[in-house]
DNA sequence: CGAGTTTGACCCGCGC
DNA sequence: GCGCGGGTCAAACTCG
């Protein structure tokens, strides 16, 4: 995202008022009045500014379904592919009862993929989603030169969910967590919960959609708008000068 | 000392 | 049948 054209999308003019040359020629109520106002351009604001993170929250979701619906047409179209024939094996066992007396094909049932974006310098494979995880296993694979950690839910001895973590070829900063079962144990915590890309149960190939969501990173982009907000409003000398009358309107007060 | 991680060995399915 | 590659196991190791 282009922070240079969003300076403009996003500049707020407050049309405040320019401060007066004497600050202690306002009378009290003037100054009472003006830090209502400015109160009510807060609240304002504030409602602009969620109302923005509702659109965008589900303009994001409905992108989502979209990709979903894209990327299952095109799996569609690869019938042929040595990599699909195995993948229909796997779903075909969730219904048959032909497995290995062995070792006991894995059922992939709710596989869900998520992408987390990393910072460069994180380079821990860890994906915090609030649940207790086991390492059992790591392995470099052929088409990704970052090793694939294997992890296990240890929250519960019974709970089968299993976990593959490895960084996407094309963007080492984006963590792809592949997720296969469902837990049998509440989350132990939400609090610990980083914020995924998506959270949806996106049972397709996430390189198509890491690049396109590493520019919607909800947390950044958040913040992103904070930012602006911050630096529009600092920007304007009106608004600066307002806040400076409040808060000389408060000390007044306290005097 | 227990829980978690590391890592080499092993198992198994698949393609040739 | 053989080799390759992904997934799992388990002993050794680390850490709090």
């Amino acid at each position: 995202m282009d922070t240079s054209s969003r300076d403009k999308s996003f500049a707020i003019d407050l049309n405040t008022n320019p401060p007066p040359q004497n600050i202690n020629s306002i009378p009290h109520e003037m100054m009472d009045e003006e830090l209502i106002r400015m109160k009510e351009e807060n609240k304002k604001l504030t409602t602009m500014l969620t109302t923005l993170c509702e659109n965008y929250n589900y303009l994001q979701t409905h992108l989502i379904e979209l990709l979903q619906k894209h990327n299952s047409e095109e799996e569609n179209s690869k019938l042929l592919s040595r990599k699909r024939k195995a993948e229909d094996d796997h779903y075909c066992c969730a219904n048959s009862e032909e497995v290995s007396p062995k070792r006991p094909r894995e059922i992939r049932t709710n596989v869900s993929t998520v992408c987390v974006k990393t910072t460069p310098s994180d380079q821990s494979a860890v994906v915090k989603d609030g649940y207790h995880w086991r390492k059992y296993g790591q392995k470099v694979t052929r088409d990704n030169p970052s090793p694939r950690a294997y992890y296990k839910c240890s929250f519960a001895p019974s709970c089968p969910v299993k976990k593959k973590v490895q960084r996407s070829v094309e963007n080492p900063s984006v963590l792809v967590a592949t997720y296969e079962g469902e837990h049998n144990h509440p989350l132990p915590s939400q609090a610990q919960v980083t914020a995924p890309l998506i959270n949806h149960n996106v049972t397709t190939n996430p390189t198509f959609l890491n690049k396109f969501m590493e520019d919607i990173d909800t947390t950044s982009l958040q913040q992103d708008l904070v930012a602006q907000m911050a630096h529009s409003l600092t920007r304007n000398p009106n608004f600066t000068a307002a806040v400076a009358a409040a808060i000389s309107g408060n000390f007044f007060e306290y005097d």
